[in-house]
DNA sequence: CTTCATTTCTTTGCCCACAAATGATTAGTA
DNA sequence: TACTAATCATTTGTGGGCAAAGAAATGAAG
């Protein structure tokens, strides 16, 4: 098999080629965004993960463990820990659902609530460090709903 | 402030709606791909970041640890556990480089070379998991190379 | 040659992330 | 009612991922 003098670089052919891979863009801007985040939401105590559950239970609460999963797309056992610790920093209760006594609900305290003040002023931040288009970040932001939805998720 | 009428969901206007972040996306598509992987990877013995570093290997060897992360945008505190991991499999060799004792060469052996021809199988195998077209999977790592670059990695 | 800063990898500590197993509760069924 | 299956959260074990500190080698400067 002889390579088109049109291509010099024969990686560029190659189907393992890293810069060819999905998987290794969509990690590595994921790892980087999120990295983004870590000065932006430090000041809110909170990490990326945390700051995610946070936009989950002001859209709603309380809400159970599993339904912050479905909603987050996380394992029960990626959350247990993690509302634990939100619940040490104080933002959150942890009671089982009276109805059902296997359900943990999740609810925000006060200074859970409170904290989205501070919280809404961190997109906006973290557009400008990026420094992108909103307008292709939004596109970006769909084709990725699209990736999620084709992998099943 | 008054809600357009035209917007029968106030979450579309809200700016921190959990379905408008685009870390979100980003954090659960790559989730979800890098979920496709494991089965697929299970029998090469790989996991996800390790089949990355094996991509970068098959693109040359040897390469240094700071090499290596250069490629995957990986710290070498991230490395350093999962190359003795690759190289507890056979895969790779470990040696400091004789020009330069800091720096360690990490090495493909037999057994990490010829598992290049399983590998190069793992690519096919996720874009008929994912169904969807490659052109526009191909526009998506594009967009996702631009993000990568932007967030400054 | 000696000292000091830099580079490179490793270690430690903390936090995800998930599979598999466990325990507790509820629902379904005979 | 009693038995079984399904549901929900937690625990355990393994493997990322990174910041910060540490150890070893190199480089630079006096």
């Amino acid at each position: 098999m002889t390579v088109n003098p049109q291509h010099p670089d024969p990686r560029a052919l190659d189907p393992l080629a890293l810069d060819r891979q999905v998987c290794f863009a969509l990690a590595a801007a994921s790892r980087s965004v999120i990295g983004l985040y870590r000065p932006v939401l430090e000041p809110l105590g909170l990490t990326h993960p945390q700051y995610l559950v946070m936009l989950a239970l002001w859209e709603r609460s309380p809400r159970t463990v599993r339904d912050i999963g479905q909603a987050l797309r996380l394992e029960p056992a990626t959350l247990s820990p993690l509302l634990k610790r939100l619940e040490s920093a104080g933002l959150v209760t942890r009671e089982r659902n009276p109805d059902d006594e296997r359900a943990l609900d999740v609810e925000l305290t006060g200074a859970g609530r409170a904290l989205r003040q501070q919280a809404e002023r961190v997109p906006g931040q973290i557009v400008e460090r990026l420094g992108m288009d909103v307008t292709e970040l939004e596109r970006t932001r769909d084709a990725l709903t699209r990736l999620l939805a084709a992998s099943g998720a």
